[in-house]
Formats: structure tokens, sequence, C-alpha cells
DNA sequence: CGGGAAAAACAAAGCGCTTTGGAAACTGTG
DNA sequence: CACAGTTTCCAAAGCGCTTTGTTTTTCCCG
């Protein structure tokens, strides 16, 4: 059933039919009625190509989402933010495009994504420093918000992120008031802006008590569980092991967990963690009890994907308003992963 | 840059040009050339909205993510899946559609997406037993192709799975050869199609060498680290303890191993544990040696998503051909986490 | 009851593409 | 050189919607 068929239907033109289901005052209340209870009954939606190319606007928001070549992984933490995004977007009669490409294809996919009118704005997720696409977006005049920021970027733009600075910073401190002095990080690729960040306020802290930071308690990588077992076993069996982590993710995290156990210290009282924890619907971080098995730095992803549509759209709706960004803390909650250094530790 | 301005800048009609573009025959290659140079050096793109309105094809798949009501969580598989799928779509000059609803809303979700003619096809993702989507989907006229199987179905329809019974029967039968005798499931949520088979697989593994399956050890819930770690937690400290474990996902096992860990027992000596490794990005179930952590049934649900959406493009192109299946086998390889059972235990 | 303003409905153009049916420009041949 | 047969290109219609500009209908009041 299409427009025509329905307003022949209601022996009304296509026109009356059109304001009607699209709430102008034009047309009065009881027509509008009829024509909303004949559209239900037909099961009657506009078609979306024939809508957009009327408009002109797509009513579709895209993301792009790189697979890293090095591991062809996908990061973990998108299908979260995609999911809280997605509300939004459903909730706003939005919709949502997804473009998987190889990194070395990500500048043609977004011209594209231009050039062909899928989309009427993007948002972009883990911005590395100096991120070419902040440029390449507005060159093409495509509006977008950035999940995270890019402390090389020379011009203005809208953004929504975590404190990762000060949530690392008070992680840290933390465990230096626990009385750890050797404190490891676990990071993810610091060429991305946020791992930076979080190393940036590991290190103020550390500097700030007078703690001279280690490099071979620091570690960047992708952050699996491998690569956190990996590199906490390394430190762990070295000559001066740390006593406690900062560990960018809950995932990374449980592979630091393993190594611990696996050399029969306990986390907590042995050996303490505090993880970055984005919420993950399938690692909520709590035992039975609700207690957080992990000690963390939390800050829901889904919860950021809401926001990040949310401001998305208005910077769509309203092109003229000045880059706006959004910046929330972290909440430290205390779990069974940290405890006060141990004699000898 | 749209069609009339750059068959305009040529000195060709629009049609011309649309057929250089579309690799008819009906223009001289020289011509075609110039028309794709053309193209190329503009940055031209065909504007989606109208060809998919003159086409009446969308070019567009819909995966439509529904959310536990239960527990908001978006099932972490789903990541991998649409990583593999939309590999495929990109390279066939597709484009990907996702909705991200909850369950409640499913039903009016796939209405709409016919309606207003997003898609082209869907996918339909963890279908449960007399899944409603099937016939709903039938009825609208939308193609679809299933990821699993729906047992309760009564027509034909297109699908690929991994064969879970044979799976799940051939990782307990192997545990029955290491001499275990109490050996737990730790399944997926029992109204998922896909969990069902792989109980089934169990159980007639356990008949067949005549032990006798125990309610207490098995368990069905959702597939999270907490879940597993709980649910092996009760068993390990009931009297009459499992010494092995069937887990129907890598993230549950993580969460079986803690608990394991924490009752002083090592893994694979003490008590063996063969999970469902979908291969995900970030769980790579192997260590710094390349050996795998956990014995498994391996199949890449990455993979499946390739294989997924390369069906469903065909089944699109031509929907006169009969459904199609295709039913893939899982690896079971031997990594660290199995072992033969222990006297005493 | 007539006239003008407000309300309600409409016809048609246009969004950017594909595609049908046809015209023009080349071929080669008798 | 004329003619049929190809090649090559084109004008225009149509996809399903929105929206501009207009017409028709209704309403109110002097």
């Amino acid at each position: 059933m299409n427009l025509k068929q329905l307003s022949e239907t209601l022996g009304l033109s296509q026109t009356t039919v059109s304001r009607a289901l699209n709430g102008y005052p034009e047309v009065a209340e009881i027509t509008r009625q009829r024509v909303e209870a004949a559209a239900q009954v037909h099961g009657y939606s506009p078609n979306t190509r024939a809508k957009g190319l009327a408009t002109g606007r797509a009513m579709s928001i895209g993301h792009v989402i790189p697979i890293s070549t090095k591991h062809e992984m996908v990061n973990p933490v998108f299908a979260d933010f995609i999911a809280g995004a997605g509300e939004h977007y459903s909730r706003s009669g939005y919709e949502m495009h997804l473009s998987v490409v190889s990194d070395a294809d990500e500048a043609r996919s977004y011209r594209q994504l231009a050039a062909k009118r899928n989309v009427d704005g993007v948002i972009i997720h883990s911005p590395r420093i100096h991120d070419p696409r902040l440029s390449l977006l507005r060159e093409i005049g495509l509006p977008f918000l950035v999940h995270g920021r890019d402390s090389g970027a020379t011009a203005p733009y809208s953004w929504l992120d975590v404190n990762n600075r000060r949530a690392f910073g008070r992680a840290t401190a933390f465990l230096l008031d626990l009385g750890h002095r050797r404190i490891a990080l676990i990071n993810g690729l610091e060429y991305m802006d946020f791992a930076v960040r979080r190393r940036d306020g590991y290190l103020r802290a550390l500097t700030e008590r007078n703690v001279r930071p280690d490099p071979a308690l620091m570690q960047s990588d992708e952050m699996t569980e491998p690569n956190g077992h990996d590199a906490a076993r390394r430190m762990l069996d070295s000559p001066d092991p740390p006593t406690a982590f900062v560990v960018s993710s809950i995932i990374s995290a449980m592979g630091v967990r393993r190594a611990i156990q696996e050399r029969g210290l306990r986390m907590g009282a042995d050996v303490s963690i505090i993880a970055h924890d984005d919420e993950l619907g399938y690692f909520r971080n709590a035992d039975e009890a609700g207690i957080p098995i992990f000690t963390a730095t939390r800050s829901s992803v889904r919860q950021a994907g809401r926001q990040a549509a949310e401001m998305l759209l208005s910077i769509i709706e309203r092109p003229d308003l000045a880059p706006m960004s959004r910046l929330f803390e972290a909440e430290l909650t205390l779990g069974r992963s940290t405890g006060p250094r141990r004699e000898g530790g």
C-alpha cells in the first residue's frame, strides 16, 4: 500500500493524506484521525527512499566500524555503544546504518556515505591523536560527533567523553593511598586518544607522590584477555614485580587476574587491581551478592551511546549551533580486588 | 554533484551516463571510460534514495537486534557475526541496516522494515523454538535467512547453523573417555534453539554410556561471566561435585574457571572444562604459545556471518530458488583445560 | 442573505535516479 | 550511392513521496 492507494481509499488527495500523517495544521482534526486510522488498518508506512528523496533527509545515522587489520578484531565496546545509540535513534524516527570496513578503506567509506547521501551524520569511534577523520568530515561537510576526543585537533568539534585522565588519576592515587608503590598500567593502544589520557592520569598521580614511573610496568596493547594475562605474567615474574595493576578494561583485567591466580597469589589480598568498567552487558562487574568483583572506574558505554545519539541528532537539526561537548566523570566503585599493600609485597 | 550535472559536464544525456556507470552494453567502451573517469574526478556516486526509488531495490539488509528486557543485554556474539556479514555486504554493494529494539517491539519492527521498504531482506538471530518471526516474515513476504534453526518450524526456510548437537555430544563423549562421570552442563537459555540442541547432544552422549544425567548438574542461563561463576560455584560446593564442565560459551567458561581456581583446584588437572568457542576477536582462545586455553568446540561466528550474508544475497537475487541451508561442524580443539579424572575426584 | 475571511482540500512540480521506446549516427554491402 | 542493420545516444515517463501555489468549501457577521 502506498500513498496514492491510501488516498484513493479515503477519497482524499495525496497532499491531504501526507499532511495529515505528518501533523501539519492545515488539515482538520477529524480528517487527520480518519487518515491515521486508515493508515493503521492498511499497515501503511511511507516508503523511506521516496520520502528521503523528497525531503533531502536520510533520517539515518552512520557508524563506520573499522576492523583492525592487525588482529581482525572488532572493538567489544561497540556493541553496547551501538545498542545505546540505537535506542535513541528509534525513539526519534532515525535509522542506523553500519559500515564494516578495514581501516585502509575508512576514508573512502566516509566519502561514499556522504556522496550517496546515505546518512545525515556519523559518529566517530575511538579517535586517535590527529585523527584524519575529523578534517575529512569537515571537508565533505557531513555532521559528526566524536565519541572520545582528539587532543591533536586544531578546529573545534563536537564530542562526548568520559574524564579518562581524572579516572585513572584517582584510581592510581587510591592504590597509592593503600600503600602500593609498584603500580602497573595495562593500557589500550596508545595511539588512541583515550589511552594517552589514561596514561597521563596515571603518570600524574605517581609523580605527585614522588613515585618514579617504571617503563617496565607500563604496557600498551589491544585490550584482550590473553594480552592482559601475558603482560601481567611477565611483570609478576620479574625481579621487582608490581603489587597493583591499573587496567584499561575489564576484559584485560580478567587476564591479569588469571595471571595472579596462576601464581598462587590472591587478588585483593596479595595483588590489587583497578579496572575500567564500561558496564558491558555480558560482564556485569558484580558477584552473587552484588559486590563488584573488580574495584573499578565505572562509566556506562551504553549510556554514552544514548547521549551521543541525542547530541548528534540535535546537531543535525540545528547545524548553526556551536560545537557542543559533554564530559562525564567515571565513578570509582569499591570491589573485592583492592587491598592494602602487604608487608614484603 | 548529481547525474544531471555530471551528464551536462560530459555533454551526454543522463541515460547514457547512467548506462555507462551501470555497465550496460549499449554504450561504447570509449564513452564508458570517459564517463567513469569524470565520475571519479567529481566524486560522483549515485544518490542511494533516488536509485532505490527507481529500481525498487533497497540494496540493504536488516539486522534486528533484540535487547533482552530482563538484563538489558546485547548478545556478545552479534558484534562478530555482524562484522563478518558486513564484510560481505560491502563487497557486494549492499549496506547494513541495524534496528535495536526491545523484544516487545520486535514484530512491529519487522513489519515497519518491510512497509517502509528499508531492506531487501533480513537475518534472524538466535531463533527460539516455534519462533514467531519465521511465520511473520513469511506472511509479509520479506526474504530472510536464519542464523541457527527453529526445530519447531513447520514450513521450510533457509538457515545456516553449526552442528550443536554433534559438537556437544563429542565434547561430552571426550570427557567420558577421560574417565569423567560427573559432567556438568552450563548452557545458554534453553528457549533458544541452539541451547536445546546442545543439551540434546550432551544428554545423548551420557545415556549412550549409561551415565544417568543429573538435573543438579545442568544449568541454563544467559551466558555471562558471573552466571558461569555462580553456577560452577554452587555445583562445586555441593556434596557430589562435578569433575568436568561442558560450557556453552568461552565467556561463561571464564566464570567457571574462576570458581575452580577460587577453590584451590587446578583447571585441567582437578577439574576439566570444554567450552564452545565462537572465536570472538577479543577472546582468542590461545595462550602465548598459541595453545588453546580451553579445550573447545570451535566455530567462527565471524565466518558464519560472512556465509549467512552470502546466502541471503543469493536468496534475494533469485527468490524462486528452494530454501537453502548450510550446516557446519565445530572443531574439537585440544587445550589446557582437560585431563583425565583424578582418583577420588 | 450576501460577501469576505478562514479553513480544508487539491493539482502539479520536483527530488535524482532507471528504463522504455525511439531517433540519429555510423557501418558495410550490392 | 542508397539501404538495411548496427551502434550509439537521447527524451520522457515513472518510482512514491513532499510541498508550493491555488481552488473550493465553510463559516461568520453585518
